[in-house]
DNA sequence: GTGAAAGCGCTAACAT
DNA sequence: ATGTTAGCGCTTTCAC
């Protein structure tokens, strides 16, 4: 375990000399010292760098769930715009928890030189903590209503919109959601999306079927368990992401509903298998792994200049993937709205 | 921004104490300590700390791609062991590449206690100098051929014998492989068990029914396109690896393949919406959380006595999955081996 | 361009 | 049980 002095002594300069190399300046004895380096195999110490220079080169990420493919992406998509530079990429967890989150970041403090965070709730007071506490932090995927911040979204409410208007256009009249957390940026705007062009196109949503669930596959399954169980189902629903998708069809699956003649079912999030299953999914989908990449490129430019500036919020936009799990409903439907403007019922594709 | 001495100056006693504070000893002004430290929001410097003392409470997982979801499932389980714990968990990712996992590794070292790693490829001098500069090392999924290290591993041979044996029982005797890369343990293990099983059983794997892939989904694609392209054709094909078996699906649905009729198909890994497919697959499983949390375990042994022991390697079962996928063979194949001992040809379940 | 010296915030030894 | 002292390895003035 060589230190800066080692090399120093080898190379017969000063340590400052050889802390100057590393940095990438000129130096007379270069050769001397880049050769004492390779023979020592000196690595700098992370901490001493640190403690001394207040700079850390990590860029932390911080999801709700490695375990979702869509933010697996993201995360695909950082390192791609990470890779070769000087920042290394830390990943951390909280499995949809505020408390969790704060641990989290309560261990990544002083460790990281920015945070790109992707927060449990929009209410939370961590990452605001952050952003007051000097540390540049760029939001993903979610933000928080007391903005403004930095961050890269996606348009969730034109995509949930678009997803209302397809199962309209197909002819549903009875349309459920499962929905994620109204306390999270994504879950609250899929969920107000979806049921303001439901009810603006004089289709009103019922109470029982709107299902509050929790971005999860367990939640999606119970969710539609429970839609299955009334006494009058849904013709169709919309899943506000991938995971509670996969619950759902799983139900549907469970209790021998056939998709879409009995069901049709249109997710937010496209699934890698989509295309295999039995009755492929219809989705709204998004470019994830490029919200990583642009998450990732605006942390290195607050990173680069960090001056006070005006918070940048970037969305992208989505768009229907039409597969076959969402058809015209089969069943007579006791319409609770006949008419909506424009859209001839029960016109499908 | 409060460090350690303005706790102490606030509470009325020395650095140290606040220090012994901390770590959890007990302390006479142990009430005004503990004030001092809220009114402040004092948190140890991180840098300051591993400088001095050499421990940093941060353990790194590195795999070869975090979008595969056994490797996330992997990283789960570790956090539910690591979680509450003193030590943090950063996640970093090599994509399969050992000059990234170098990189990553440099990033790595003087920032962690230890690592828990899924080598690139078996041949890898990478691990073997983090286990020579004493760092702990844990190895899941993979290890090395110059062992013995601390691992945790399935039984791939067990596995893979599973799985052809399942393809002969049903009758098929023209039987190819996607493998995974030879120079990584998974890849070598499931690539000799299969075959080993095949000829041990009079039935020879043809050269051309060979596919060497690298556990992309792309790479069980273009693999699958190019068993699909022979003049004969093989009856059931064995996929290596979750990924491939994706990848191979998708080509064999793109060109309208019909599986099992035409195609066997059967797998390493499950797949979460296998049976949601359009012909469920059949695979070999494995338990994925539960490696990781035994990884975590066995770092977190190495962590609490770092004294030299005998390097544990523990190996988890498998268990064959039948679903759809696989079947007898419906037409005629050239048999180029008559009889398998002790199996009545085309029997099938 | 280079070296000497100081010090980042913390903990480990030692003394009390 | 507590304070004093020293120093972990590095970067950064400040002189030259």
């Amino acid at each position: 375990v060589a230190t800066i002095h080692d090399v120093a002594k080898r190379s017969a300069v000063s340590a400052a000399t050889v802390s100057r190399f590393m940095r990438g300046e000129r130096v007379r004895r270069e050769d001397a010292v880049r050769q004492a380096i390779a023979e020592l195999g000196y690595r700098p110490a992370a901490a001493a760098r640190s403690l001394r220079s207040g700079v850390h080169y990590a860029i932390a990420v911080v999801v709700p769930d490695v375990t979702n493919p869509f933010f697996a992406a993201v995360v695909k998509g950082m390192e791609s715009v990470l890779r070769g530079g000087p920042y290394s990429l830390f990943l951390a967890n909280t499995d949809e928890s505020s408390e969790l989150e704060r641990d989290v970041i309560a261990h990544l403090l002083g460790r990281v030189d920015g945070i790109v965070l992707a927060p449990a709730t929009e209410h939370d007071d961590n990452p605001q903590r952050l952003v007051a506490a000097g540390l540049p932090v760029v939001f993903v995927d979610r933000d928080l209503v007391d903005g403004p911040v930095d961050s890269v979204l996606v348009d969730n409410i034109g995509g949930a919109r678009l997803a209302a208007r397809h199962l309209l256009q197909l002819g549903h009249r009875d349309v459920a959601i499962i929905s994620g957390p109204l306390n999270t940026t994504p879950g609250r705007e899929r969920y107000e999306g979806f049921v303001n062009e439901l009810t603006g196109s004089g289709v009103d949503i019922a109470k029982r079927y709107i299902e509050m669930s929790d971005f999860r596959e367990s939640g999606g399954y119970s969710s539609m368990l429970r839609l299955l169980a009334l006494p009058e189902r849904p013709s169709a629903v919309f899943c506000a992401n991938n995971l509670m998708s996969i619950g759902a069809l799983k139900a549907l699956d469970d209790m021998r509903v056939d998709v879409p003649a009995e069901m049709s079912v249109i997710g937010f999030d496209d699934l890698d298998l989509a295309p295999l299953m039995r009755s492929p999914l219809t989705v709204i989908d998004r470019p994830s792994v490029e919200q990583g990449a642009i998450a990732a490129r605006m942390m290195l430019n607050l990173l680069a200049d960090p001056a006070p500036h005006r918070p940048q919020r970037v969305v992208l936009p989505v768009q229907l993937l039409q597969r076959a799990s969402t058809s015209a409903p089969s069943r007579k439907t006791t319409s609770r709205s006949s008419h909506v403007p424009g859209l001839p019922a029960g016109s499908a594709r």
